[in-house]
DNA sequence: TTAATTAGTGAAAGCGTTTGCGCATCACTC
DNA sequence: GAGTGATGCGCAAACGCTTTCACTAATTAA
């Protein structure tokens, strides 16, 4: 039944070199050793042994994705699962194999990394989760290991990533709320430390800008986190002075807290918005109106980035291009707004 | 920086062999010697070529998962993404390696098994998905490749697998619902042929019994699949000519549709009950009462039963007990019961 | 015509481990 | 003091593949 490079050579006639480089699909065979070589690996069923390949030299068709362990995060946020069915969706079809792993904390994540590495079993990295300073970041660049990361990087032109177009899309989510009708639009931000609040802020400055409105400082809100408490905060400070016609946000468990603190105060007649696109959004009374970020195109195309990575040629591996990817997130219109 | 074993043996002034052994603790060899083997490994920062070992006959310290790739699903039902990292609790504090891989269809799953079997990467296979006349399981089963199922086994005395205690928790979820005052209690279930719908269905049986109820043909329904289309159906054969306290379903989809039936003929004062605690049952109005069937645990015990499967004696593998598992499921009381 | 090149293939070394076998050494036993 | 059985370790042969080098035959260039 498991058969080897050995037997396949003897039932084609030929040395396990030549078969090696028909798998290799080596140009130096002629077509019909690789027809003849081809059948008899058909006729056996025959499937390389990775391991054995991968000591051999050959860089193995394996990427390693690194999950953070977040119960709730992942709970109520199916955007992992799907990343990762993007991922394997490109990667399957290229004949590639997944490993994942979750990991609790930084030290947890560098140590699987190293692991990964040393391993001998994988020949790229997938990061689902971009943080400031991030040590694997920095550990994988310099072990030289090939690696993508999912999210904003922060040196985006030595990085290979893929990541929203977060300006773009609150810029759309503004827009789309002045078309309605709105005039007077608060905005509630995570950490301002974090770039994808950066982005998404300025996103709002400038499609207020656009249409000639001019931002108001109460009606903007920077929270310590992207929980829901810090939305419930938010709304309790653009409220305090003013009445705004809409509220975007930059998260949905924002939004979720904003939406709570509104309905806690009987304030009615607010459009909210948020982002994720999480099933809550979907389900809760009222709807959200929130914004697919799309991860499993997201996945996908982080996949594909590593893999032309992998497959080009390596010694001029710094030079591939594009080394990152803009995928565009999609506002889904729901009941607030 | 990256060592191999010879560096090792060399630092501690052994041989090769005798650093593959420390590694694997074995008996024969001294403490001292240990010990300065593990001095060197350590100072070496040395991590044992996983590919190498593979070949070498020992088996990978890897497991390959089997995921459906039900877009759908996977997004409703968080349960894959936390089943998955119940795997990986278990699995990598035993120090194993996780692969991937979703699959469309059951000729897609065949395919990735045979590749992993066949590559050398992995030494056993979990299953997140049964289904009936598995060709996967058949397939495993006649490679005498070790895996095990999460969900019902068809032949659960030679299958190694982990299951929710099905009819224990329909039993509880109907004895709550007579606690609470009910005392006409419908039931609408997925296909009948399904393993998991007989043993919820039973246990629906068995709690009226013991509290002296006949159930009533009238207020039973099963449905075609699992969806909220089914729950419509079922809420609408159950209230053509009684009117129910209560409707216990065997899936939040099905509790979905029946509260959508509900709603839309105005009727009122129904507890109805859901299985699998989706976030949407969480989120939704009213929220509902459903079970949680505890993927975590049924991924950590499923990784469980693999590992000491894999670990145990070559020879007396199939003489191994426990060869499954039955996980509590827990029932969340919410709006709706 | 001869030399140089190219195409197509095989032989063999090596990748980093594991493990069966064997050789010492040591502690007992009779 | 010879025999026995542990104990502790090294040697060397795999494991299945890739790849360099070398070789032959066929083609092209000079």
């Amino acid at each position: 039944m498991k058969s080897n490079i050995k037997d396949v050579a003897k039932l084609a006639g030929v040395s396990p070199s030549t078969v090696s480089r028909v798998i290799h699909n080596n140009t130096r065979i002629s077509e019909n050793t690789k027809i003849r070589v081809r059948e008899a690996m058909e006729e056996l069923g025959y499937i390389p042994n990775a391991a054995a390949s991968s000591l051999a030299g050959h860089t193995p068709k394996t990427l390693g994705l690194v999950l953070p362990n977040n119960p709730g995060e992942l709970f109520k946020n199916p955007f992992f699962i799907n990343a990762m069915r993007g991922i394997s969706v490109y990667a399957q079809q290229q004949g590639y194999f997944l490993l994942y792993s979750f990991s609790s904390d930084e030290e947890d994540e560098i140590q699987f990394i190293r692991n990964y590495i040393n391993s001998g079993w994988i020949s790229g990295v997938v990061l689902l989760t971009a943080r400031k300073n991030d040590r694997c970041v920095e550990y994988l660049r310099q072990s030289e290991f090939p690696f993508v990361l999912i999210g904003h990087a922060e040196d985006p032109i030595n990085t290979n990533w893929v990541d929203n177009d977060n300006f773009q899309a609150m810029y759309q989510v503004v827009n789309y709320l002045i078309e309605k009708g709105h005039r007077k639009i608060g905005f509630v931000g995570g950490p301002e430390t974090f770039r994808v609040t950066q982005d998404r802020y300025n996103g709002y400055l400038q499609a207020l800008n656009s249409r000639g409105f001019v931002p108001d400082e109460e009606l903007i809100f920077m929270g310590d986190d992207f929980s829901e408490g810090s939305g419930i905060k938010g709304a309790e400070k653009i409220l305090k002075n003013t009445l705004p016609d809409a509220i975007a946000t930059t998260d949905d468990q924002l939004a979720f807290g904003v939406l709570g603190f509104l309905e806690a105060n009987r304030i009615e007649g607010l459009a909210v918005t948020g982002f994720n696109n999480t099933v809550r959004s979907m389900y809760q009374k009222p709807t959200l109106t929130s914004v697919d970020i799309n991860p499993e195109l997201l996945g996908e195309r982080a996949a594909e980035l590593l893999i032309n990575l992998l497959e080009s040629d390596k010694s001029k591996r710094k030079d591939i291009v594009p080394n990152h990817y803009l995928v565009p997130a999609k506002l889904i219109p729901r009941e607030t707004a």
